[in-house]
DNA sequence: AATTATTTGTTAAAATAATAACAATTCCGC
DNA sequence: GCGGAATTGTTATTATTTTAACAAATAATT
């Protein structure tokens, strides 16, 4: 068993490496050493050599890591031959970028079908999928595959479409609303929290005020 | 000097902390213990106490917190009060997505004018913006204060446009492009990876299928 | 007013994570 | 095929982060 326990810290570097060796494999790049991906990631080379380790030993001593084959481990890893399909409830605006956004493809991820309460929304075309009534939801599960729902559905439903579609069997729960959904660990959860990340930024741009104030 | 270093663990949390305060304060609660938002936060009371004594002591023995004052002090650590504003670089479907997200004013931040260089969408009326042509970008911030650029353009023109707001003098990039956008420390980045949040959840799912699988 | 319950701020301890060090191994030029 | 350069996997060390512990202070209660 290679079943040592892997830190959160850890799998969250993950698709951060997955990302570089992808763009390495683009430029036709065919080997690498952890120094050399350490420059281009600006972080240590020991970092990356401890966190691939914790999967097993992917590289050669002398020689480095072969690009190609480091990136289809860690995207079986992180669970990509799985290729997830997703729903996506709520065709408001964030519905709609995450329909129309092709990274989610390129990363094995498909959206199979689209969903809204909103009788005028219903019928419309986005990114080729008719969106769907809410009311087939059920209906629609019980006869296609689907691993994941995406909640882009204002804040008040959240919650109560979070059960229902944990009730439907789904597994995963990737929420868009700004709360912390939680539910029993049988489904699996990534709440986004934009608005976080925005307000870190503000932090940090804050307290460079502050500095060059107090620099004066 | 309250001049502590404060570790981005911490910083990271604030978001958070704001959020359930401000909950709170919706619930007209005014007074709450680190016991308590430690149990409805899922994490120790030992570490709000931490966390909130990295600013200084805005609690009272015996007592708790002032949900209020609280919420408000965190805010301003948070730089709310510096009103920032913003523009969107890119009028897309994530583009669209940002300016009609309410949130973020809520928050403190406003969305002052959005750009994008096709000429179909210059003109259209997003949340009662006008799309402005990029060739107005030089002459919109030399006449209006901005602090913040929201990059939602296509990953080829993330870099150059970084690095054309950063001559204008502009303080802080939101980067919504699957890359990690380096720049002069005197410019602020986030960098939004909204695929990396996909592929933990991925990775958790997968870890779940597997361990379903051994334990049969 | 005295006593008991709470609850913070802060220091101490434990746990976790990141970095450094280095032996073992492989590559590569000659 | 030999010797030096390179590079991993892994162990040891250091740094950071989290948790626990507790004295000091306040609030609530009788």
């Amino acid at each position: 068993m290679d079943d040592k326990k892997v830190s959160m810290a850890v799998v969250k570097r993950l698709p951060r490496y997955y990302r570089y060796l992808t763009d390495l494999l683009k430029l036709e790049v065919n080997r690498i050493s952890s120094k050399e991906l350490s420059e281009k990631m600006g972080i240590t080379a020991s970092q990356i050599r401890q966190d691939l380790n914790c999967f097993g030993g992917f590289g050669q001593q002398g020689y480095g890591y072969n690009v190609e084959i480091l990136q289809r481990e860690i995207g079986k890893i992180l669970g990509m031959q799985n290729k997830f399909k997703a729903i996506i409830i709520g065709a408001g605006n964030m519905g709609n970028a995450i329909a129309n956004y092709s990274l989610f493809a390129e990363r094995g991820y498909s959206i199979v079908a689209i969903f809204d309460n909103n009788t005028e929304k219903v019928g419309k075309i986005i990114n080729n999928l008719a969106v769907l009534d809410m009311n087939e939801l059920e209906n629609y599960i019980k006869n296609n595959r689907v691993d994941i729902a995406i909640l882009t559905v204002p804040f008040q439903y959240t919650s109560q479409i979070a059960e229902r579609v944990a009730s439907l069997g789904i597994k995963g729960i990737w929420n868009f609303s700004p709360m912390d959904l939680r539910l029993s660990h049988e489904v699996k959860i990534e709440n986004v929290h934009l608005s976080d990340s925005l307000m870190v930024l503000g932090y940090r741009m804050n307290k460079k005020i502050e500095e060059d104030k107090a620099s004066l």
